[in-house]
DNA sequence: GGATATAGTGCTCAAATGAGCGATCCGCAC
DNA sequence: GTGCGGATCGCTCATTTGAGCACTATATCC
């Protein structure tokens, strides 16, 4: 082909694609055949002069949500199509659990939260809720405010006009006994006996291996070394899971501040919210652990846990 | 706007842009009238949902390349569009000069060829060509025996079935002493000779300030520093030139196997490839040199030189 | 309640477009 | 020259599509 065919080639395609210009009018300006015209516009698109591209990020994929959800013994999945890096993957499926949120909540629910930046994104696009109470699940961890559990609970229970019950306390310290006076702190306890009360519980997903998890970026590198000898593999809620699904006591829980997974088990809606390739194998211990009744996710994470073995033991109808 | 809306938006957008479905055909489909999917499509394209996009990447721009011709004092200019990375911008330009030369050269003509990753690209896009001899302007440089001054005299002598004239000789040695005894080689004698042959010779552009130049790369730190000092900010054929476009004669130069700009100045027809914005000022350098006739480039170059003020000592005509 | 925007819907009719077809042109073998 | 693909071109005719308009539902203000 020449330079000046390719020329023609674009200058069709701009007309027709980009300025709208019908194939008569390009004919009469490029002085050819409106079906010379159309045979360019053909040859554009085969040759990949031009290019059109459908951006279903945030599209739902019922078909898939509904295998998943078999797959892992759930009563409910979410997936959404998502593209691009793992911010954008958080961005789609934080807006998909907002807005499950929105449809499926209650008046007078009792929300509670846990982190992660998933659960930020979450909380960043949360349409207008229902008046429900909210409760933070763990502890605080780290600098950045923007991303701390506090800020998730405050914006939830904004948009939703109810309470909001956050723990300003730390969520590891360095000895169990620290821990227990931080518990007895009157307004720690309060959020921990409200933890009780709690109908719908929102969770994000750690993943120990390969390490996408805030939780473990936040801990110091001895901890997170002698948990990960320990079998740790994904965390919800600071609730540490091996791959089997079992969850793991260890001396380390007792110095946290969070939800126990006996209280977990409790509550009659626990959402978990995680996206990418990166979280399938820790999604799947979780969905193992029977902590689980709900999934948000995206179509990489949900097409990689149909391959995997599918949860036997699923959680008891509520 | 309800998810549902947007999963019909985007379910539309697919039959439409990607399966060639009709209207009509995803009104059915979609149990709606054709005039809401002609509404659903023209909002898809509104909000980004589908993006069309002409990559007009190789076309010619003929009003720009007017301008630069005239504002470099040069004889002809060649200007592509070109978008991406430096690597795609070396494709783009190249293969412009590839098809210049394809429709420029006559049989019987001498070819000079400098070498640079351009030329290397270049030659790789090179048509084939009427029966020109092809002669090496410089030694050769760099382990990469791809990317060689060589293979650039032997890939377009092949695309020519002329004979090809390489130097095996390196571009640079330590002294003037061991230049001398390398010139005096009967194979390295006779490419020398030739020089004077030369009708059109094809160079790239180095830049030493931002530094994008092959020869930058292969010199030995010392010896980049030195010249560097000396006001060398730009290169063609390892001749080195300062900003206001002098050619700085250099000690290096008697260390250095290769055309002398006196010779250079004498060949009719000179033509140096070179794109993107980081080599704009070397070209401008190389313009005022008044060593070249034509150039073949990029538009970011294109537009930055046209910035700059005018050459205005133009090479006399040929 | 009633008047008035406002957005959304589906219609008609004319213009734009695609499918398929025969005409034409070129390169090549005989 | 003659005959034979193969490619390209522009035609007709049926289908698809867009522009503009009238209609309806909903919200909003008086």
């Amino acid at each position: 082909m020449t330079a000046d065919e390719h020329a023609m080639l674009v200058r069709a395609a701009r007309m027709y694609y980009v300025d709208d210009a019908s194939k008569v009018e390009i004919a009469e300006t490029l002085g050819v055949s409106r079906f010379k015209v159309a045979r360019l516009l053909e040859q554009a698109r085969e040759r990949g002069v031009v290019t059109i591209t459908v951006h279903d990020a945030g599209t739902l994929v019922p078909e898939l949500a509904a295998s998943v959800a078999t797959h892992l013994g759930l009563r409910r999945a979410v997936v959404v199509e998502a593209a691009g890096g793992e911010a954008d993957v958080r961005t789609e499926v934080g807006l998909a659990a907002a807005h499950l949120l929105g449809e499926t909540l209650h008046e007078g629910e009792v929300v509670g939260l846990a982190w992660g930046r998933t659960l930020t994104a979450m909380s960043a696009a949360m349409p207008p809720l229902p008046r429900v109470d909210v409760v933070q699940l763990t502890g605080a961890v780290g600098a950045d405010l923007d991303e701390s559990p506090v800020e998730v609970v405050r914006r939830v229970a904004l948009r939703s006009g109810g309470s909001a019950r956050p723990i300003f306390a730390p969520l590891v310290v360095d000895d169990p006994r620290t821990a227990d006076a931080l518990r007895r702190q009157p307004d720690v306890a309060a959020a921990l006996r409200m933890f009780d009360d709690v109908t719908t519980a929102i969770l994000a997903v750690g993943s120990w291996d390969p390490p996408v998890s805030q939780l473990l970026d936040a801990l110091p590198p001895g901890d997170a070394a002698a948990l990960r000898e320990e079998g740790v593999r994904a965390e919800v809620a600071t609730i540490l899971i091996g791959d089997g699904g079992e969850v793991l006591a260890t001396q380390f829980a007792r110095r946290c501040i969070t939800i126990r997974a006996d209280q977990l088990r409790r509550i009659p809606r626990v959402i978990a919210v995680a996206g990418g390739l990166a979280k399938a194998k820790a999604t799947m211990a979780v969905a193992r652990s029977g902590l689980l009744t709900e999934l948000v996710t995206d179509r990489s994470l949900a097409e990689a846990v149909l391959e995997m073995p599918p949860v036997t033991t699923a959680r008891p109808e509520a």
